[in-house]
DNA sequence: CGGGATCTTGACTGTCCTCAAGTGCTGTGG
DNA sequence: CCACAGCACTTGAGGACAGTCAAGATCCCG
């Protein structure tokens, strides 16, 4: 029952996620199993998260905060490829290749647990090995979301897609804080800080959302956004 | 010992992988109790594997021929997504919502297993659990290299990349069979089909390739199809 | 040989990138 | 308190690349 109250008891009031996905339907005894085995990183603005490279399967759990991950591109230097947000589940299977490098924008909080520490765990608690799968399923479908934002969307759609689903992740707040530049903001849409600029404010002039600051999104008309987010209705026959 | 002069040892004989993934390391003995609980199914050209939905994990491994994957856009209808090839696994982690056609593409023949039969397994054979993990973690990586195709590359890359890869994956044959139309390379690029069309005339234009029939591809020149598959060198500074 | 599907090629258009010149915030030092 | 430097953001003009539409060539199969 110790566990109930501990701190990520904050991350289960966000609307976006009553339990983290892992830890779904276990019981209370489980849970303090769980609590006992992995263990607490406290990363300040910018720091970044060592991962062993060697370690196939690490499991994290990020409670406040959240982390950004930089993939190194092949020509050398590095771009911005996904956010995790507060209450969401790391990656447990990173791209082995390129070295990801997580690092944590604002004070964050997370669960950390390694390979073996995972295996003697679900081994007393069947249900993480389902959840686990459940976990990589959900990151699968990321990537083809992914996919479809990159290959399908036009600037207009792949602006509104994003903000729409930072602000459901982010539990949808009135006014959300936007932790990335607008630069970085094109490295994961594979956009121009240009474009991106003009689609954000072109969102704002069209009374969608409003920008008290260029970094900080209140979304007046939520169902606009996912309007505007979703695919042009026509594609050609092919 | 049985298992080895089975079938699939013409998979072996490819020189794209030696044996597949998923049974990587096994011995003769664990071979053989794989082929027992696995269930050789045969398909027609254009035949549809059927997958049950409610089944969240599913095993197969092409043996022969090669399987595409269409899935249903949002708007209704339903584009081609991915292609597997002799000596691959099935993703064995479908996208869940969205739903996926497998279908046969010639004659083709693979190797199946549901969710309980490799449950059971894998209790007999720890390194079953090892590899599925690894096939998980290429598919991500799968996911994330058209990620970088549709976001990054420029027409001409993306074709050059697609035929360097199919022709890789197909164990980089003198002629390759492009089992696919203008069209579906164009659903799976983002691209539309003339210009797919223009892109491959000018890959034979500069003698990369020829076209002994336009669905026939020789590859006169792997080295500059690889070149011409990469990123443009010089990204804007962000 | 004919008909339909697939592929090729051309001309034009639109979206987004590029380059360039701003504006607005934020923190620092006089 | 203000000046100013640095950074992120905005806005505009022009151009390149791929999409669209249209016409024709080629392949494939009966």
């Amino acid at each position: 029952m110790n566990a109930m109250n501990h701190d990520w008891a904050e991350a289960s009031l966000r609307p976006n996620n009553t339990c983290p996905a892992l830890l779904r339907g276990l019981n209370a005894d489980e849970m303090s199993r769980v609590w006992n085995r992995f263990e607490e990183d406290c990363l300040a603005d910018g720091e970044v998260l060592l991962r062993d490279r060697a370690e196939p399967l690490h499991i994290g759990l990020v409670l406040k905060g959240a982390l950004r991950e930089d993939v190194s591109v092949p020509q050398g230097g590095t771009r911005l490829f996904a956010l995790t947000f507060a209450g969401e589940a790391l990656s447990p299977l990173g791209p082995r290749q390129k070295g990801g490098r997580l690092s944590a924008i604002g004070d964050t909080r997370l669960l950390t647990c390694d390979h073996e520490g995972f295996a003697d765990l679900s081994r007393e608690i069947p249900r993480l090995q389902l959840n686990l799968f459940g976990v990589v399923q959900d990151q699968i479908e990321d990537a083809h979301r992914w996919q479809l934002l990159l290959g399908r969307k036009t600037a207009a759609e792949r602006v509104a897609s994003i903000l729409a689903w930072f602000h459901m992740r982010q539990g949808t707040p009135e006014e959300m804080d936007l932790p990335v530049t607008r630069a970085e903001l094109g490295e994961m849409s594979s956009l121009t800080l240009e474009t991106v600029s003009r689609q954000v404010r072109a969102l704002e002039k069209v009374g969608v959302i409003s920008l008290p600051k260029p970094s900080q999104v209140r979304v007046l008309d939520s169902k606009a956004l996912l309007e505007r987010s979703c695919n042009t209705p026509i594609l050609r026959a092919a």
